[in-house]
DNA sequence: CTTGGTAAAGATAATAATTCTCCTTTAGGA
DNA sequence: TCCTAAAGGAGAATTATTATCTTTACCAAG
């Protein structure tokens, strides 16, 4: 995602193109490994040092209500966030808090085949993902 | 689960047979929909009205710790428990925060055959969850 | 059954992630 | 350039959770 390309989507979306928007948004692009508030606020503290912690929270959000971010939950109360908005899903080391993308177009094929077999009763599915856990070999 | 039952638990664990536990287990079982603290705390204060908020947390955790009861996280950052302890998977519904288990063996052996073949790179699988989200249609 | 050691409960303060409030600044269209 | 709604900054408030400290009571040993 570039710069540029950010500031167009900000004007489609009707939101006003804001030097911390675009810096918090390539916080998260640059971050990898899903960063949380805290991991944000400290990359971005170095280049910019007055950006106010509420204006963080309030930029994520923002971007997540207009689809620039996912948020992904953690195994402890703190909420981490993804620039990677296409369907995939999330491997996750439970002792390091290390989570990383995961994609498989053939095993989607496989479960959204199962289910369109398979319905579940009174429940209309809007979304599968999963949860893999585990642990991380090397590196 | 019986209270005979829990009884006996709690002492394989080594761990004391108070009348707290026993209540806020049966606060568990009974509510279903994967009761959050709160919700605990609103079905036993009417039995038991003097039980600490300090405690019900205590006695989540030690539960969780000794394979009693497990954690599901929830959309928001508050906790949920659920009394069913084997594997299952979860349907979410976003707008009304209800949580109802979904078990489906065909659909686990499908899902572990597929990486029993295709293995991760560097990550050894501990566990897959379906995080299935929509909308519950009637009721 | 009584007792003593200790795990657990109760009360309350402290944390910490997040949200809110209020005021000031600024982006960007007219 | 001006105007104004949108956005940012600062700090207080909220809230789920955790920590601390004192008191209680489970339960094993005697
Ligand atoms: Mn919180
Ligand atoms: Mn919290
Ligand atoms: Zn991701
Ligand atoms: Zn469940």
């Amino acid at each position: 995602m570039t710069t540029d390309r950010l500031r167009e989507l900000l004007k489609e979306k009707g939101l006003k193109v804001t030097p911390q928007r675009i810096v918090i948004f390539e916080a998260v692009v640059n971050l990898k490994n899903h960063p949380a508030v805290e991991n944000i606020i400290e990359y971005i503290k170095i280049k910019h040092p007055n950006i106010s912690i509420g204006t963080v929270y309030k930029v994520l959000d923002s971007f997540v209500e207009n689809g620039l971010l996912k948020k992904v939950k953690s195994e402890n109360d703190i909420m981490r966030y993804d620039a990677v908005l296409h369907h995939h899903h999330h491997l996750y080391c439970a002792t390091t808090d290390r989570i990383e993308d995961f994609e498989d177009p053939n095993l989607d094929k496989l479960i959204n085949d199962y289910f369109r077999k398979k319905k579940i009763k009174s429940f209309n599915i809007k979304n599968i993902t999963l949860q893999i856990t585990g642990e991380f070999n090397n590196k």
